[in-house]
DNA sequence: CCCTTTATAGTCGTGGTGACTATAAAGGAG
DNA sequence: CTCCTTTATAGTCACCACGACTATAAAGGG
């Protein structure tokens, strides 16, 4: 066996490369699951759509970065992006996946509430929701970033509380039912997730004062918010898949 | 909000970086849950251990150079290595993560059964196994890297095949279940550990012959090996934590 | 010849789950 | 005003995976 690179770090003895991060924002708008994407302005895949994302300043790190880039795409406010939950996904390091240099990526999933659409603000003039089970082919290997960014995601939603990240501050169970079944593509059986939901320790916990209307017709259901819970016990699985 | 890097790739707009892999390699020896480490003949942390690993090869992605580098560190032949499970952990990417300049390193997992010491064929002339559970400060952040590692491994044991890698080709469910219990760090109910693995499908499949001895008292086991399935269903859950 | 050790078989009660029925409370169509 | 549809909420029931436990078989050791 050859032995290129020394032990130690010899500074001369290590090929240079860019680093990046990618990023797969998801949010749900009615009853489908969406992405937030930009066009890309230059070459390669001029005119192609991609997850926003960036490069590593110097000093910062990997989730400082997607945090920027995520308040530069989405016009959040610093408090919000600081509170948001990011999910480092995995690193990207085939050799070929920019054909112009040697970049190494490492992608985040970040989950919204509806959001109106992004506003321009940032570097990327056009950044829009994508249905994110209906996305023509995108720059790069961003395909299969998203694909394991909704694989993650929806693996996630079964032994975590984080289906609220979804929702907004107040939102009823309902809604939080409409982010699995979007998430998953499946129908849930309403009085089942609802009580897997309630009895679920610190998942959501009720909001007293008036029910919601909306322009819904239907009985007007409690509002809930978010529980202090972090992970779901017992764990909400999704229906096995039918052998097909 | 400041825009220091256009968008698209300007090849002056990014800070170069060091990418290297980091390799957990864990076995099991005598009911404790042992980590390959090699120790440091340069600064920084020159005479520290820590997880092995190295720099990335132009042409190379991660996965493939953690596969050399385990190559070269355990002895393991091409074919050993190259059917060998490797689970990418996740990135880290602190920007005082090694002193002397800005690295990113990919981390590994992987999983062996027992071997006899590694010989140093590699470029590192002392690597040996270490009890992962007392091990002393690494050089690096690898102290943090090994617990994410042993956390992930824990938490794969639940819902996959996984655990079948630390075992020789054909094994007892005694020895299985030393598995759970050594990466887990509890102990569990022998007839329902049984009851669990046989009616999970495609987990181990029974071999026709003989049992084994070895020198061990007691009655003698069957044997089993690997079986097809990659997933765990119904899962083993780990006994939940008693609330300390 | 016991005693210990390990493997294997079986039992029993509990609790989470899927499938299902029933009732309450809203809006809409006529 | 009266059905009808829609959504929310309450409750039932059978099944099954699971933890805790008992029992038996087959080896070695003193």
């Amino acid at each position: 066996m050859s032995t290129p690179v020394p032990e130690g770090y010899d500074p001369y003895a290590f090929a240079p490369f860019a680093v990046t991060v990618d990023l797969a924002v998801f949010t749900v708008r009615g009853a489908r699951l969406h992405v937030l994407l930009v066009e890309r302005g230059q070459e390669p895949f001029a005119g192609r759509w991609a997850l926003p994302g960036g490069f590593l300043l110097p000093s910062e790190s990997a989730e400082d970065a997607a945090r920027r880039e995520l308040a530069e795409e989405t016009g959040l406010g610093p408090a919000a992006v600081d509170a948001l939950h990011l999910e480092q996904l995995r690193t990207y390091t085939d050799p070929d996946r920019d054909p112009r240099m040697r970049v190494v990526s490492v992608a985040y999933a970040a989950l919204l509430p509806d959001l109106p659409e992004p506003r321009g603000g940032g570097d990327a003039a056009s950044a829009r929701w994508w249905d994110a089970t209906r996305v023509q082919p995108l720059a790069f290997d961003h395909d299969r970033i998203l694909a394991d960014a909704h694989d993650r995601i929806g693996a996630k939603l079964e032994y975590t509380c984080l289906a609220t990240a979804f929702c907004p501050a107040e939102f009823t169970l309902g809604e939080l039912q409409q982010v699995y079944e979007t998430v998953w593509g499946v129908e849930l059986d309403r009085p089942n997730f609802r009580r897997k939901v309630l009895s679920a320790p610190g998942f959501v916990q009720a909001v007293e004062g008036r029910p919601r209307r909306t322009g819904g017709r239907g009985k007007p259901a409690a509002l809930h918010r978010a529980g202090d819970a972090t992970v779901l016990h017992p764990p909400l699985l999704r229906p096995p898949h039918p052998t097909s």
